[in-house]
RNA sequence: GCCCGCGUGGUGGAAUGGUAGACACAGGGGACUUAAAAUCCCCAGGCCUUGUGCCGUGCCGGUUCGAGUCCGGCCGCGGGUACCA
């Protein structure tokens, strides 16, 4: 008989489909559409297990919705503009363009073997002049409705390479390629109108019931509305042009704490006084220095510099309140000015401690309790407190209640308004870099900013560009700049900013419905397709990307590109986990040990030597336990002496002992295991799918990448884990080849395999829907145990085993394709329709309840499905073990809860 | 710093508030075999006094007849933090 064959079953299927062209989304029949989409990848070289495991998440979704009668969308491909690409040109030479392409072709030649359902027909890179094109258009209609403006924003200078850095090139402040300190630099930037939509983008939050709640929770606190009061202190001398400052606080019921007003070193008053004093210019400069992360900013050490400017406390004109220019208030929030609190904020109680400045607590914890000088009192803003300093609310009043009283007494006295404020700010767009999606405007002497013509469009990237010096190419470009005026025809610049590459993210999944539209959609189809019925994807994107891609639809809606439904464009939501690997970490020697004399102890010692990190490829490595923990030896080092890989005993030995290691270049055989580490190449633990594919099989692959944990977290990819799905998967395909060739009569021993099989369908289905394969895998696990058993008729059993290769279809497409062939499946597994459990067969006559005594299990007892509950209390009492425990007593509680579980209350 | 998650045997994990540890890996034992591979079967959270005994889901407390699950507070790890994608 022959065997489970993964390298010659797979192609062959894989054939079968694009013949039959089973994954092709076409819009045929009354069927319902299904639209399943996982997170396209960006094109960084080969793909790696993580995607596999993404991808094949989407492809169970989408093959299980193809077997239940609906007409599916699954596409892919590549978010292929980004600086990676021009790191690659500038470290090698070559041309981002063709580094990308050359890898998005490496990369769909190492997807097509892995047998996904996708309808590659669809396939883009965004790179591609044809999508940048209709993004460009977009822009362009955006502008038109209002949506796009400028204004300036500060960037990562790097002063030394006189260029922009992305926040990750700023290293400790510093840049990542000249070392230099980091300045925070103004530049004019594009801007999308996202604080247009702060209330309807939080709002709508509530309607996505198929998102995670995590990701909801994140998205609203980042959109952050808050209530607040804003209203100006008035400087005692008014001068240097202000009169004023204007403050926002969502704490005006602190008011009467408030100690010291602190500005943004960007603040136009500070600007002012920066150009007056030196010193306040050099402090401003000082706080100016470092990266423009929020980390970074709230992680700074916060310093304040007194400008000598006073303003007068709103109630109370003789109380003057110091104005500190502050390196953590930053210009973008609320007015760049706040009012300082000390005894309710610990950043002001940090920073009045530090320039000396008064505490005054406003409310206590409680009325007989003393002022904490240790640190602030910052309590939930439901909780009740005793208030030491309110306006005119009660004094035991919660900071909600108090801060509303207090907005509404500061309107009635005139001391501002109420306002209500987002966090979110409008998405700066503007990159200056190459590889991007050109900003189509023009820059005209005469009619100023003008969008391109749309006629005009794509405005492509050029090609000849270089990288050998920092910045970006398109702005010395000789000839690209130079254009004529879409307006009036002089002769005129093009923007050389680029687009982020979230906006290219932002709005694929609606170019999928109709990738080669000469618009940027076509109505037809997007009114068909849309929404994404299902997305998947990392939860690293849970904010900005789904936020921007949120923004995005709402824009095409305003714009005609997309129908009214398709505001929120993702029904449902899943964030899934990553795939993780052991990493080997040894050690080579880089300076031999030696003997020298100590001068300090007088004698003569060994020296270690000197040695750096190295890490090992999985396959350098022979891996085995000691004491049940992981241990592992350089492979060429046990090789070398003669010792059998497997043979574990010898390699405990040899790991027991000590090696010194003497010559320079020497590697420590002995490496240190770290499990469940994130992979990287640098680290050298990466699994690449491609061996894995020729070793196993794709089907393998995928079988291993869901059964082993849930979907949403990590998994660790094991050697002996994938080996063990191979076995288990030849097992099945062994198992069906038997049972295709087995002439048995049927029996008894049918009917329990049948309800065993209908209890599979019901399991598995429910699973799958419910994101849970590797629930639904090890079921089927215990299903191939129970068909492998069986003393069941033949019939019976190949009905069991079509049902078994259709529930794994969804998983291990090619073994059950082969399986269905196998036992005289019609047509494709793909196409067959999906199995329904018979819900007769899916329950039993009789049940086993749990007892427990006062909640600890005790005891078990087997009753019919139906018996009333007080022939189960009887029975429950006559139980051994509850007599035992009872000892002669009446039970306080008797609780029965049908088919489930008793529980007596001693 | 701030926001959001996660934490269960040696390991990955299972468990609508209802029998904690399904399924799998690693480990141990056995069958088959001249042998090996392959295959199949069995054992397996910890502790002890071996009783269907006690303890046990990061730590501390609470709600409940009953908590891995809900609530509060800690600790540890991970994600995001607006120019990585």
């Amino acid at each position: 008989m022959s065997r489970y064959d993964p390298a010659s079953i797979e192609p062959k299927w894989q054939a079968a489909w694009d013949q039959a062209e089973t994954f092709k989304a076409t819009r045929e029949g009354d069927k319902p559409k299904y639209y399943v989409l996982e997170m396209f990848p960006y094109p960084s070289g080969r793909i790696h297990i993580g995607h596999v495991r993404n991808y094949t998440m989407g492809d169970v979704i989408a093959r299980y919705k193809l077997a239940t009668g609906h007409n599916v969308l699954h596409p892919m491909g590549f978010d292929a503009f980004g600086m990676p690409a021009e790191n690659a040109a500038m470290a090698s030479g070559g041309h981002p363009k063709d580094w990308t392409y050359s890898n998005i072709d490496t990369m769909v030649s190492q997807m097509k073997p892995l047998g996904f359902g996708l309808d590659w027909s669809r396939m883009f890179a965004t790179c591609d002049p044809e999508y940048y094109g209709q993004q460009q258009a977009l822009f362009i209609d955006f502008l038109e409705k209002g949506l796009v403006y400028r204004k300036n924003a500060v960037v990562n200078w790097d002063p030394v390479d006189m260029t922009v850095l992305a926040n990750e090139q700023v290293i400790d402040g510093r840049g990542w390629r000249s070392g230099a300190e980091v300045e925070r630099r103004e530049l004019t930037q594009w801007f999308f109108k996202i604080s247009d939509f702060s209330q309807d983008l939080l709002e709508a939050l509530d309607g996505l019931d198929d998102w995670p709640a995590k990701v909801k929770l994140m998205q609203a606190n980042w959109i952050g509305r808050s209530r607040g009061l804003q209203f100006a202190f008035s400087l005692v001398d008014g001068a240097h042009g202000f009169d004023r400052v204007e403050v926002y606080t969502t704490r005006p019921d602190t008011l009467m704490g408030a100690s010291f007003v602190g500005i943004s070193p960007d603040h136009p008053l500070a600007r002012e006084l920066e150009r007056e004093r030196d010193d306040i210019a050099a402090f401003c400069r000082q706080a100016r220095q470092g990266g423009t992360t929020e980390e970074a900013l709230e992680k700074a050490e916060k310093l304040g510099f007194d400008t000598g400017l006073r303003v007068r406390h709103p109630f109370d004109t003789a109380w003057e309140l110091p104005v500190y220019i502050a390196n953590f208030i930053l210009m973008d929030y609320g007015t760049g000015a706040i009012f300082g609190c000390p005894a309710h904020d610990q950043r002001d109680f940090d920073f009045a401690t530090k320039y000396g400045l008064p505490i005054i607590p406003t409310f206590l914890p409680a009325e007989d309790s003393a002022p904490d000088l240790d640190e602030a009192f910052v309590p939930a803003r439901t909780d009740r407190v005793h208030w030491v300093r309110a306006f005119d609310w009660p004094q035991d009043a919660t900071g909600d209640q108090a801060v509303e009283a207090a907005i509404a007494f500061c309107e009635a006295n005139g001391v501002g308004q109420g306002v209500t404020r987002f966090r979110l700010r409008d998405w700066g767009l503007s990159r200056q870099r190459y590889w991007g999606c050109p900003i189509p405007v023009v820059h005209c002497d005469t009619c100023g900013v003008v969008p391109e013509k749309k006629e005009n469009l794509p405005v492509t990237l050029p090609e000849d560009v270089s990288f050998d010096t920092p910045g970006n190419p398109l702005d010395r470009h000789p000839t690209w700049r130079d254009c004529a005026c879409p307006a009036c025809g002089a002769p005129a610049r093009r923007e050389t900013d680029t687009m982020d590459t979230f906006v290219d993210s932002s709005w694929y999944f609606a170019r999928f419905t109709a990738p080669s539209a000469t618009t940027p959609t076509d109505r037809t189809e997007a009114d068909y397709w849309m929404n994404v019925d299902q997305y998947i994807g990392g939860i690293e994107h849970a904010i900005l990307h789904l936020l921007y891609s949120r923004f995005f639809a709402r824009a095409m809606h305003l714009c005609g590109h997309l129908p009214e439904k398709s505001k929120e464009p993702f029904n449902a939501l899943f964030t899934q986990g990553m795939v993780t690997h052991e990493m080997y970490l040894g050690s080579v020697l880089v300076e031999a040990p030696k003997t020298v004399f100590d001068e300090d102890l007088g004698q003569e010692i060994q020296s270690i030597g000197g040695s750096r990190a190295k890490y090992y490829y999985p396959e350098e490595v022979c891996r085995f336990e000691v004491d049940g923990k992981p241990a592992a030896l350089l492979r060429k080092f046990v090789e070398g002496r003669g010792v059998d890989t497997s043979d574990t005993a010898s390699l405990r030995d040899l790991w027991r002992r000590d090696w010194d290691l003497t010559e320079v270049g020497e590697e420590d055989p002995k490496l240190q295991v770290f499990p469940s580490a994130k992979m990287s190449k640098s680290k050298n633990n990466v699994v690449d799918p491609v061996n894995i594919i020729a070793t196993y099989g794709a089907d393998t692959a995928r079988w291993f990448v869901l059964s082993d944990s849930p979907p949403e977290r990590d998994v660790e990819w094991t050697a002996a884990g994938a080996e063990a799905a191979h076995r288990h998967l030849a097992r099945v395909w062994r198992l069906a080849a038997d049972i295709a060739g087995s002439e048995d009569a049927a029996n008894a021993a049918d009917e329990p395999l049948l309800r065993d099989m209908h209890k599979c369908i019901d399991e598995v289905t429910k699973g799958i829907e419910s994101f849970g394969f590797n629930a639904a895998i090890a079921k089927l696990y215990g299903f191939t145990a129970t068909v492998q058993k069986s003393a069941a008729g033949s019939a019976a059993k190949r009905a069991a085993m079509r049902t078994l290769a259709q529930l794994m279809s969804p998983m291990t497409p090619h073994l059950a394709e082969d399986i269905w062939a196998m036992l005289g499946g019609t047509g494709l597994i793909a196409n067959a329709p999906w199995p329904v459990a018979d819900a007769a067969m899916l329950v039993s006559d009789t049940v086993t309840l749990p007892i427990q005594v006062n909640g600890k299990r005790k005891s078990e007892i087997t009753v019919p499905r139906d018996m009333p509950k007080d022939e189960v209390e009887k029975l429950v009492l006559q139980d051994r073990h509850v007599v035992r425990l009872l000892d002669g007593g009446q039970p306080k509680k008797l609780i029965v809860v049908p088919g489930r579980i008793v529980n007596v209350v001693l």
